[in-house]
DNA sequence: ACGCTGATGAAG
DNA sequence: TTCATCAGCGTT
């Protein structure tokens, strides 16, 4: 029933990152590996914005890890983790100014050859789809192997729900910032719905 | 609640 | 060179 995905442009991506994480729900992520291409919906999302926000990568400033969150938007940010996993990031904002938004969870696209729950985690999807260090700096504008669609679906914006980000606990103060959004009629969000749990308002979350 | 696992960055 | 710290996951 979907339309062939059409390829987000770098103007998406050079929004301030807490938009370009709500709008990234819905869209359709594209990896095109060795056995072909797998498709699948975005269905969480967190914001990681400036060197001011605690939780961020890049608060303590520029290092060889963390520079491609300085480069343009709509670079792949791709780190390993805990030793095991990899995280999926597409940098977002002005270049030179470091953001980006982490690719949470995916869910399968009907007909797909996975379940629900494969992609429901960020480590998880990276490793269902084959994402690993190769993959970072890649371009997801203009790059073949990786990058997220516009098949004309929209999530219902009242679907929409926002709360904490998660693994964030020495983030001070930013700890209870609401920057990780998801599909919440979704069943490969990577954590049940929380209580605390808000719908998305407009207002970016605060700068 | 815990163990797995190794890159990262800061300290010295 | 050592050391503590992780934007997770799976099993108990």
């Amino acid at each position: 029933m979907s339309a062939l995905p059409s390829r987000l442009e770098r103007a998406f991506y050079a929004r301030h990152t807490v938009e370009v994480a709500r709008d990234l729900l819905g869209k359709v992520l594209v990896r095109v590996g060795p056995d072909g291409p797998v498709l699948c919906r975005i269905v969480e999302t967190e914001a990681y914005h400036g060197h001011e926000d605690r939780a961020s990568h890049a608060s303590r400033g520029r290092t060889p890890r963390t520079a491609p969150m300085f480069g343009p938007p709509g670079l792949a940010y791709v780190y390993q983790i805990y030793g095991m996993y990899f995280c999926l990031n597409a940098v977002t904002g002005p270049e030179g100014f470091p953001s980006a938004a982490l690719i949470r969870a995916v869910e399968p696209l009907p007909g797909a050859a996975f379940g629900p729950r494969d992609g429901a985690g960020p480590g998880k999807l990276c490793r269902l789809l084959g994402i690993n260090r190769e993959l970072n700096t890649t371009d997801l504008v203009a790059g073949e192997a990786l990058w997220v669609g516009d098949d004309g679906y929209a999530v219902p914006p009242e679907a929409v729900l926002a709360g904490p980000r998660i693994g964030v606990d020495y983030a001070g103060d930013w700890v209870e910032t609401p920057w990780r959004f998801w599909v919440g009629s979704s069943r490969s969000v990577s954590r049940a719905r929380r209580s605390t749990a808000s719908a998305a308002g407009q207002d970016p979350g605060a700068s």
